[in-house]
RNA sequence: GGGGGCGUAGCUCAGCAGGUUAGAGCGCUGCCCUGUCACGGCAGAGGUCGCGGGUUCGAGUCCCGUCGCUCCCGCCA
């Protein structure tokens, strides 16, 4: 017999069918037992008349727990009484596929750390559901229209010999008689896709930082969408690209889970208008003092109060929840960014700020050896291991750039929430490596 | 790495300025209930108050240490 889900039961009243799902709610009265089952369509009522005194079957609902793993038998029936959709199943045959023991360890409302460690748990309530469906369109949207414009996709490896230069900490793992490192980014390798000549690239991928950071917006590992453009003038193609695909990936999101997304997370889900707001680093500093936020501090950056600020003022000012910051200087910059011919202290580089987070960080990226060379070494980069990436650029480079971001980022901030572990499969952090 | 907060029943929490047998709601167990739908009613079980030490006649409550969790900063995406 073959397994009907429960959202297609509307289409089959007078029928006989199976559903197969998770005993949600069990009520066991005198005269009538209630089973509500749940399966990942939806909530569905089975209902069971009691026998005096209780036959067999009547006995075995009896003995479910909340969670148990049940197959059901049984003719759907349309009777207005029944507030779940107006609709139940005569319950005939029961079958229990495991029987959950009776206390579960977490509710709904447990702390997210105690909910992870019974993450399966806790990834069976609806709503948890819809963020990974959520995850699902937006990647999908994502690759649509990279295919619409030509990009391939890469899968580079993530074992590496040496750092690929992003600043975060280096995991290091025993490889054979030497020693190799988890990759932090795939930076260097879809540099190199352009050197081969693919044009446009993309990955969807896992990279790992051993950065013992305790927040709510970072993980140890997490997986990382990367972009890189070939033939570009400038950064600024770079943003044009990057503006209009998450444009595109967020009205899909809107078309498919809009109501969902508002119901589940009362949140909102904005298409964004094209161009978005772009501000130079110097300029958004300027705009932080005029409406009296304390200026960031000397650092050649904003920290996380300066970017949900500034965030708030173009809010208010262009009613746009993104903001580009563009032009930062050199020192906080790897040494690949390509610098402004005109002002060499700064980069052609840029930030993407989405509701006061910082999803992105791209750049246009130095394609001349010479020039990487000069800049590896006024940033005192030890261009010994890392030879394999300058000769990408000595047999005829492009000029290029691109991008990267956090997937749990643009999930987080897309649904309303306030930890990326909410939105991680399973969260990997300084003290999380199980389940 | 720096700073703040928290750790009491299976879960979420309350325990005021230290004072006999540590509480609530939910869950769980049992009984009752002619259709419930967050069902309802009655009864019951369940806690070495994270751990170690100290102060005190007396510590869940105060102090020190330690472990764990959490948020912010640093770092980043």
């Amino acid at each position: 017999m073959t397994r009907t889900l429960i959202a297609e039961l509307r289409g089959k009243v007078g029928e006989r069918v199976t559903i197969r799902g998770w005993v949600h709610a069990l009520r066991d009265q005198k005269r009538m037992q209630f089973l509500v089952i749940r399966d990942e369509s939806g909530l569905a009522q089975v209902i069971l008349p009691k026998e005096d005194p209780p036959n067999e079957l009547n006995e075995a609902v009896s003995t479910l727990t909340a969670e148990s793993a049940v197959t059901i038998v049984g003719t759907v029936v349309a009777d207005e009484r029944v507030k779940l959709g107006g609709l139940e199943v005569r319950l005939e045959e029961l079958h229990v596929d495991s029987l959950a023991d009776p206390e579960l360890p977490i509710a709904p409302d447990s702390a997210l750390d105690k909910r992870i460690d019974w993450r399966f748990l806790d990834l069976r309530r609806p709503d948890r559901r819809l963020i990974f469906e959520v995850q699902t369109t937006a990647e999908h949207a994502m690759r649509e229209y990279w295919r619409g414009e030509k990009f391939i996709e890469l899968h580079t490896p993530k074992f590496m010999g040496s750092a690929s230069e992003s600043g975060a900490e280096l995991f290091k793992v025993e490889y054979f008689e030497t020693q190799a490192y988890l990759a932090q980014s795939p930076q260097f390798y879809k540099q190199m896709a352009i050197a081969a000549g693919f044009g446009r690239v993309f990955e969807v991928g896992p990279v790992f930082r051993a950065n013992p950071s305790f927040t709510s917006r970072h993980d140890t590992e997490f997986t990382s969408v990367d972009v890189e453009i070939g033939w570009i003038d400038s950064h600024e193609d770079v943003m044009a690209f990057e503006e209009a695909w998450l444009a595109h990936v967020l009205a899909r999101v809107k078309e498919t889970h809009g109501e969902a997304i508002e119901a589940t997370f009362d949140t909102e889900v904005v298409v964004p208008s094209l161009p978005f707001p772009r501000v130079t680093l110097e300029g958004a500093k300027d705009m932080l003092r005029e409406a009296g936020h304390a200026a960031p501090g000397p650092e050649d950056d904003l920290d996380p109060p300066s970017e949900r600020a500034l965030s708030a003022i173009v809010k208010q000012e262009h009613g746009h929840e993104f903001a580009f910051v563009t032009d930062y200087p050199t020192t906080v910059r790897p040494f690949y960014h390509m610098r402004h011919p005109d002002r060499p202290n700064l980069t052609r580089s840029f930030d993407l700020l989405w509701k006061g987070i910082e999803l992105t960080t791209g750049a246009q990226r130095e394609h001349r050896y010479q020039q990487l060379l000069a800049q590896a070494e006024d940033k005192r980069v030890d261009v010994g291991p890392i030879q394999y990436y300058l000769n990408f650029f000595r047999f005829g480079a492009p000029p290029h750039g691109g991008f990267g971001f956090g997937l749990t980022r643009l999930l987080m901030q897309l649904l309303g929430q306030d930890n990326v572990r909410e939105v991680t499969f399973l969260y990997r952090g300084p003290h999380r490596l199980e389940p």
